[in-house]
DNA sequence: TTGTAGGCGTTATCAC
DNA sequence: GTGATAACGCCTACAA
C-alpha cells in the first residue's frame, strides 16, 4: 500500500498535510480522483470496498483537502469575509470571538480586515475580501453607505450591523442604541437629575447620532431643556471623556450627573472628575454605554447600557450562514438594559 | 475599446473586480495572458504602448487579481496565518493592529485563528492554516511544544513570540517577562515594602511562570524571604484578581503591597481593596503588568510594567516578511520599563 | 458505480 | 518582447 505518486519524489510517509493532494490519494489505491472527490464530498454513492480503501489512504498520507483548489473549482471558498472597524476594539473585539465561535464549527474561517471608520478604507477592505473570494460578508457597523451595501449584497449574502436596511441577500441586526441612551437618560433623570452631562462620541459615527437622539429625547420626554452646553464632544476613547470634563468644569456649567456615550469616555470622565476633587457617586453620577469587560472593575463600578457583544457576533454569524443556506434569517439582537451599578445615585 | 470577451455574456462595464479575470483584461487590449501577468508581476520586460493599454484596460474593467488562482499557480497565496489565543484579547489585540499594519501595505492578508492557550486546539489552527496555503505562521505566544514549532518551521517561514528557539525558517521575539516582574517587584521594595503579595498568573501560561520567576529574584536580590502564603492564583482576569485579594485578606495575612501578574488582575485587585476599604495607594500599593490601554485611567492610574504589545506585532510581522523575502530578520523587542502612575507609594 | 475531460484564474517555461 | 502551453488541486458534467 505504498504511495506511488510519480510527480512527487517524496515517499509522502505520514507526513500531515505537508503537500498531499487528491490526486495522490487516488493513485494511491488505483482509483480515479473523481471518486476520492466524491467520498471527501457525499456527492454520489461509492462502493463500499472503495470507500474504505481511500478512507485509509487519506488516513495514512495525511490528506488535507486544499480549499483553494476546492475554491477555485468549485466557486466556494468556505471563508466568510469580517469588516471590523479596528481589530483591537474592546467592544466588538467580543463580538470577533461570536463570530468565530459560530463560525468555526460549520468549517468556514473568517477573514478578518479592518475598515477603521473609514468609507474608503471599508471598501477597500471589501475589494480584498471580493477578491479572495470569500462566500459572504459581515461588516461590523461602519460608514458605508447604505446604497454600497445593497450593490455588494447583489453580489455575495451580506450580513450588517447597527443600522436596519433592508434588501435582498442582505440581513441587518440593528441594535437600539436610541433605547440605550434613553434608557440611560431616563435612570439619571429618575434619580432626581436635572442637569445632566453628555459625552458624545465622534459624530462620523452612526451609533454616536443614535445615542445623542435617546438622551435628547428622554430629556423632553421629561420636559426637562436641551442645553447644548451640556453637550461635549468627545472621540469614543478615554482621553477624550477625560478633556471633555474637564473642559465642562472649565465652563462653570453646572451639572450633577454625567451620560458618556461609552464606557472607555466613562472611564476617562471618572479620573478627570477625581483629579478636580470630585467623586463618583456622591459628587456626581456616572453612567456609561457598552458594558465592556472591565465595567463591572472599575472604581466604582459603574452603571451602564449592557450591549450584547458577543451575542451580536454571534447571530450575525448565524445569519450568514443561513443566508449561505439559502434560509432566511430571524435572529434580533436584545434589547439593551440598564445595569445598576455603583456610578450613580439619587440627586440629594 | 470595447471588451469582446467570448466566453463572458456579461457586457463588463466598469463594474469593478465583479468577476473580470486576467484573460479577459488581455483579450481586451489583445494581447497574451502572459503578457498581462508580467506587466502585473514586473516578471520581465514589456514594451511602453502594450503596458499601458493594460493598465487602461485593467482600470476601465475594474480588474482585480484573484490571488486564490494566484496561489494555486504560484504557490503563494499572499496571505500569513495569525495563531492568536483570543480574538478578543485587549493585550494582543494591541499586537494583531500592529501585524495587521505591517502586513497590509506589503500586499499580505492576515488570516487569524484562535487558539484559546490550548495546545491541541493550537494545532488545528495551524493545520486551518496550512490547509489555506499560507505564506507563513505567526504564532502569538501559545503553548504548543518548540518542537512542534521547529517542525513546522521546515515546511514554512514561522515567527513565535513569547519564547527565546532558534531554527532555521524560524524566528523568536522574546519579551523579558522575567525582567518587568523583577522590576516591578523591586519597585515595591524600594518603596519599602517588604510583605509584596503576588497574584499569579495561570501557571499553563508560559508567561505566568517567567512573571513568578521575577517575582523571586527581585525579592531574593533584596534578602527578602519568599513566603508561598503571599502567591496567589489566578487567572489573568479581573475578577480572578478580585478573589485572590478577598482570600489574601482573609488569610490575615499582613501586607503592604499586591503586585498582579497582569492589569486586568490588578484592576480586580483594586475593586476587591476597596469593598474591604482600604485604600490604593494609602493602604495598599498596586503594580500590574502589561500596561492596557485602561491602566492610565483607571483609579487611581495604575503603576504598572510596559510591554510593546503594539511594537511586537509589527517586529513579528516585519521578520515574517523578511523571512518570505529570504533575509534573516534581525528585530529586538524593547525591554519592558516601569511605568510609575499612582497606584504606588512607599511606606510609611 | 466509475472514469474521462474539461475548466476555475493565474504563473512559469518554453519557444518564437 | 511576446505568445502558446502546461501546470496548480479540485469539482462537475458527461460518458461508459
Amino acid at each position: 500500500m505504498k504511495s506511488s505518486a510519480r510527480k512527487n519524489a517524496t515517499t509522502t510517509t505520514g507526513k500531515p498535510g505537508s503537500k498531499v493532494t487528491l490526486g495522490m490519494v487516488a493513485e494511491a489505491c488505483g482509483v480515479s480522483p473523481s471518486t476520492v472527490s466524491r467520498i471527501l464530498n457525499g456527492t454520489a454513492v461509492v462502493s463500499q470496498e472503495k470507500r474504505e480503501a481511500v478512507d485509509r489512504a487519506i488516513a495514512e498520507l495525511g490528506f488535507i483537502p486544499n480549499p483553494i483548489a476546492r475554491g477555485l473549482a468549485g466557486g466556494r471558498t468556505l471563508s466568510v469575509g469580517v469588516v471590523t472597524q479596528a481589530i483591537d476594539s474592546p467592544f466588538y473585539g467580543v463580538a470577533l470571538r461570536g463570530i468565530e465561535e459560530e463560525l468555526s464549527p460549520a468549517g468556514y474561517s473568517p477573514l478578518f480586515v479592518s475598515g477603521h471608520w473609514n468609507a474608503q478604507e471599508e471598501q477597500r477592505c471589501i475589494d480584498v475580501l471580493r477578491s479572495r473570494r470569500v462566500d459572504g460578508i459581515i461588516v461590523l457597523t461602519g460608514r458605508l453607505s447604505d446604497e454600497a451595501l445593497r450593490k455588494l449584497a447583489k453580489e455575495l449574502p451580506v450580513v450588517v450591523t447597527g443600522r436596519s436596511l433592508k434588501a435582498s441577500g442582505l440581513y441587518a441586526l440593528d441594535f437600539n442604541d436610541f433605547e440605550g441612551a434613553r434608557l440611560a437618560t431616563h435612570h439619571l433623570l429618575s434619580q432626581g437629575h436635572r442637569q445632566i452631562a453628555f459625552i458624545a462620541g465622534d459624530p462620523v459615527h452612526p451609533d454616536a447620532q443614535e445615542r445623542l437622539r435617546g438622551y435628547r429625547a428622554a430629556l423632553e420626554a421629561a420636559g426637562v431643556p436641551y442645553k447644548p452646553s451640556l453637550v461635549l464632544p468627545g472621540k469614543f476613547h478615554e482621553e477624550s471623556g477625560l478633556m471633555a470634563v474637564e473642559r465642562l468644569i472649565d465652563s462653570r456649567e453646572p451639572f450633577t450627573a454625567i451620560f458618556a456615550a461609552n464606557d472607555q469616555m466613562a472611564f476617562g470622565a471618572s479620573l478627570a472628575l477625581h483629579r478636580r476633587g470630585l467623586r463618583v457617586p456622591e459628587d456626581v453620577s456616572l453612567v456609561g454605554f457598552d458594558d465592556l469587560a472591565g465595567a463591572a472593575h472599575s472604581l466604582p463600578p459603574l452603571t451602564t447600557i449592557h450591549q450584547a457583544a458577543h451575542e451580536l457576533g454571534r447571530l450575525a454569524a448565524q445569519a450568514l450562514l443561513q443566508l449561505l443556506a439559502g434560509q432566511k434569517p430571524s435572529g434580533k439582537l436584545p434589547e439593551p438594559r440598564l445595569i445598576v451599578r455603583s456610578s450613580t445615585r439619587p440627586l440629594k
